[in-house]
DNA sequence: CATACATGTGTAATCGATTAACTACGCCCT
DNA sequence: AGGGCGTAGTTAATCGATTACACATGTATG
């Protein structure tokens, strides 16, 4: 930056100054100052910026596992609208656990992030109370934790949940086996819990681990135990669930029928085609970059609630809709 | 800090020594002022350590699209051995755009990053001359460009594809299409070379962009043109390839044969299941990541080539492996 | 006993920007 | 002519760390 000034004959905090557009500047200098900036290359240290300014125009978003197709979507949407605003997303995987997630969140805020997005591993909320007890603006997303006091952007399923309930009882499943999520995240209890309120004891619930081993095995003690449907509540233990069937021979919706929540571009084109409760994931992701800009300058945005929507394809054996 | 200097009465100096682990300060100072950390929460700030250090602990990688799941299984890899060597990562969303893609680059370059992963949207090296020129390390995952300086890593599918070439010819396919990359990226031109050199005017290339829907559309060209075999030189336009075969009511292997570039977890789990040539995804992006830290660290990698496996199922109607 | 040398700590410069406070200059008005 | 004022630009403090160099103290050496 000196070496600019010099060139262009002026001091740095005129450059500084034609760098961040203040009125101050004849237009004459400006020209001269932006001639150097180009003939020397300058291009400004954002470190040393955001040292000033105390903004780094980067937004952290700590996510369980980037090879979830659920994930990856919301991750691509936040960086879309981010981008959009001139920020950035740096993106931090916590794989599940909840040490892995503090330890990077504790780094992203060491950085100096404008803002934090968070799915929380667990609804255990002292992660979130130390964010927020460093005044860094933080918005959670698809889970929450206990008592949150920040912004909350997540997918309500629960009525999707209750149609594809009643609909499987409809078509006369009395045994059917729920693949749930840990019961320490606020997805892996509500799903289960509307599905088995409206279905009662027609419903066993197993809880997985979001990952698709954990479905297979859900899977196996399901179809073992004599369920005639099942319900994934994840796309990934889908597709656990989904290989274990294939391996035991069975046909959908014939011998079994197969529901997931999270829709994915390939579950049309399975024969049969699977019947999801889809979210809005790209919504979901804009919408909660969005809150926390928001956040970030200073108002104080609602929760947001969209709404998953049943999508019937076949794998129910139901007439499609 | 100064706080917590003033807190352990010593001198900012000597925090910094015990918070790097200098070998200078007594175990009694240490104490001292490991307990003063403690007791006001101190963290250090990374901005103002790295414009001193100029290094950032941070790796850039600009990849094409997130949503694709190659590049977000690679970029999965990159985090984690990057995390195992106390490194972070920010990741940057190309879209396929040469436009977007140099938007990114200067930007994780304006930010200090240590060094630049790179999946390169077209082969002109403007771009990585231009990071080259500004001392950067840099190495190329994936794709490559022309005249590359910089180590590459990347996956080699020749004697895959031309063993798939064979098969496809030996099951009496004399009218192969083939869906490949754009013309502008090495991995858009050399897949398809490889396929065609061996089969000669059997084949017949169209050019897609590398996502679902032009996957669709070459499909449909080449179907229409009698193609009784289709091979899609990457997942999306696959996808968009199956898509567009179940559209028209085509049986797999019975009507046309299909294979794929990039293994999918679900592609076995179709009717039949996909034969495919996998890549090393996580090998390669790790591969990457331990290139450009070696860079980093002032060695001289060589590039990488990893060899992607042909992965009979069924769906191009051979004999199960 | 003076000199040298090791050791632990403090002082202050530095990284590269931003910005408050100040200066210099020209113009207008009385 | 002199005072007031607006404007363009400079000087220097600052953000929060690291680190070369200086300094003080204690111990070994001739």
């Amino acid at each position: 930056m000196k070496d600019v000034a010099q060139h262009a004959g002026v001091s740095t905090a005129t450059v500084s100054r034609v760098l961040n557009g203040h009125a101050a500047p004849t237009p004459e200098t400006r020209e001269r100052v932006l001639a150097a900036i180009e003939e020397l290359g300058y291009r400004p240290n954002a470190l040393a910026r955001s040292l000033r300014t105390t903004s780094t125009q980067t937004l952290g978003l700590v996510i369980s596992d980037l090879l979830n197709p659920f994930f990856a979507e919301i991750a691509r949407a936040v960086e879309d609208e981010a981008r959009s605003h001139g920020y950035c997303v740096v993106i931090g995987n916590a794989d599940e656990s909840a040490e892995q997630e503090a330890t990077y969140v504790r780094t992203l805020l060491d950085r100096r992030v404008d803002g934090l997005l968070l799915c929380p591993a667990t609804d255990d909320p002292g992660l979130v109370r130390e964010v927020s007890a460093g005044g860094v603006p933080l918005v959670l997303l698809d889970r929450t934790v206990r008592g949150a006091t920040c912004p909350v952007v997540r997918a309500d399923g629960s009525e999707a949940l209750t149609a594809l309930a009643r609909r499987l009882v409809g078509a006369g499943h009395s045994r059917i086996g729920v693949i749930a999520g840990p019961p320490d995240t606020s997805t892996g209890r509500e799903r289960s819990d509307v599905f088995t309120s409206v279905l009662g004891g027609a419903a066993q619930v197993v809880h997985g681990d979001f990952r698709q081993e954990s479905g297979s095995q859900a899977a196996a003690r399901l179809i073992d135990d004599g369920a005639t449907a099942l319900v994934a509540m994840d796309n990934l233990m889908g597709l656990g669930a989904l290989g274990e069937i294939r391996a035991r021979g069975l046909h959908i919706p014939h011998d079994i029928a197969l529901a997931v929540f999270d829709d994915q571009p390939w579950f049309p084109l399975l024969d049969p085609p699977i019947t999801v409760v889809a979210q809005p994931t790209v919504e979901m992701g804009r919408a909660a970059a969005r809150s926390l800009l928001a956040l970030i300058s200073g108002q104080q945005p609602d929760d947001v609630r969209l709404t998953a929507k049943l999508v019937l394809r076949g794998s129910c054996g139901e007439a499609e809709l």
